[in-house]
DNA sequence: GGACCAAATTGGTCAGACCAAATATAGGGC
DNA sequence: GCCCTATATTTGGTCTGACCAATTTGGTCC
């Protein structure tokens, strides 16, 4: 989880989930101080730190007088991680508006990029390209390589409110799906093309060329990661029927 | 500013505008929570809930030995503003690229709405439209319009991971803006454009034509709102060269 | 110069107290 | 009975002073 093994933060992840799981209606009374250093048997301190991260999360907001809980839609980027953690299995419609909302961010990450590199980014970029080509075969060796790719092209575009908002999407999201040990199912034929397509953007320094090629990367991977989620939520319940 | 009234959040507003200044390096050791509380006059509790904002930030890590001063570029959407806010004047490049990362997050759920919207949705659409028209002379009376409008847009698309970075967005930044006065000077014709071009794609619920009006609308933004800075920068220079 | 150990520093937590703002409650006027 | 007001209570915000455990620091010894 996202804690520090911090009392305080152990007590705001409680209360960050339980908030999650609707447990109290947005608008409600949300606990005293006191009553929840009870409720932890810790200090009114200790509950006051963790109140404070529930605030900057927007899931609360405190006065004198009394805190109340917020909507989560008026909520921060940061519940998104927590949200998808809550149940066993991912939301996977949650999942499909993180992949689409990674769709458009990264294409127009790549589009930029590829349109603003020097000659000398250019190169750094086609050789990273070689390397995944080199290893197109074995998406756990792609996975690093990948991330490395994505991040030069970042550094290239050089868009500070991007790159901010991938780092929460990335923090919360591409973590998470790794501890699930998701492997969305790609076809090789259609990396290879994604790889190639790139590589024809860089020499002809087309950048809504690699724009639409990773737009497309994208739909594939929503579908294949829609089908993965549900081939796991499937047999999951097929076992719990077998244990019933 | 973002504060509320108490001291924790004063502290934390300056801790915070420091950073962001650059006063400490990446990587620094960040003075102690008792120097601090010293140097604020202020409780180390007190102290301490600020940290535990800036913590949130991403701006700083704590740990039993010292907190550590981290990188701007890995800190929360929630800098942005602040951010923004540092000087007189905002910074051209950081406008543009929140604009540039609205144009595809708008277009994106305005594609999607257009295409799932309900019937009723689809009239409620075009009701909100024809208010938007009956005003198109009036960019003041626009304001409140487009709000409900895009507002109407994002309930109907329902992602909310757009919904969130959004709610940030624009706590950060259009409320940035009005506050310093911003008038990006658009023709009325470019607007009328839009809104009839709108008004078609949902006859024909044709959310890409939707979608690309939309970025055509924020191209033009783009280069008004650039007019626009680069203009009152202009003016303060000459201001304070007549003062001097 | 480098490895190792003790002392000082630092964050995390606790307890008990006070204030001011907001809320809940009781009372009086209609 | 209903509404409004004045009072009492609850609640968040802050302070003080203390203790523990982890880290850092500085010095010592090899």
């Amino acid at each position: 989880m996202s804690s520090n093994n911090t009392i305080s933060h152990e007590i705001a992840d409680i209360l960050r989930d339980e908030i999650l799981r609707q447990r109290y209606r947005s608008g409600d009374r949300f606990p005293s101080e006191r009553d929840l250093s009870t409720r932890f048997d810790a200090s009114r301190g200790a509950v006051r730190e963790a109140l404070s991260q529930l605030e900057q999360l927007g899931l609360i907001r405190t006065q004198p007088g009394g805190a109340r809980v917020q909507s989560v839609n008026s909520a921060s980027l940061a519940v998104l991680g927590p949200l998808l953690a809550l149940d066993d299995h991912p939301d996977p419609l949650l999942v499909d508006q993180f992949l689409q909302t990674f769709s458009v961010l990264t294409s127009m990450t790549v589009k930029n990029a590829v349109n603003a590199a020097s000659p000398e980014q250019l190169t750094q970029l086609k050789q990273l390209l070689v390397e995944l080509a080199n290893h197109s075969d074995d998406i756990e060796a792609m996975q690093p390589r990948w991330r490395e790719f994505l991040e030069a092209m970042s550094t290239i575009a050089d868009n500070l409110v991007v790159r901010l908002i991938s780092n929460d999407l990335k923090a919360q999201f591409v973590d998470q799906m790794m501890k699930r040990g998701f492997q969305p199912d790609l076809k090789k034929g259609s990396i290879d093309r994604l790889l190639t397509t790139l590589g024809v953007s860089l020499s002809k320094r087309d950048g809504e060329l690699a724009s639409k090629a990773m737009q497309n990367h994208f739909e594939e991977l929503r579908v294949a990661v829609g089908k993965a989620i549900r081939f796991k939520a499937d047999r999951h319940r097929s076992e719990q029927f077998s244990v019933a």
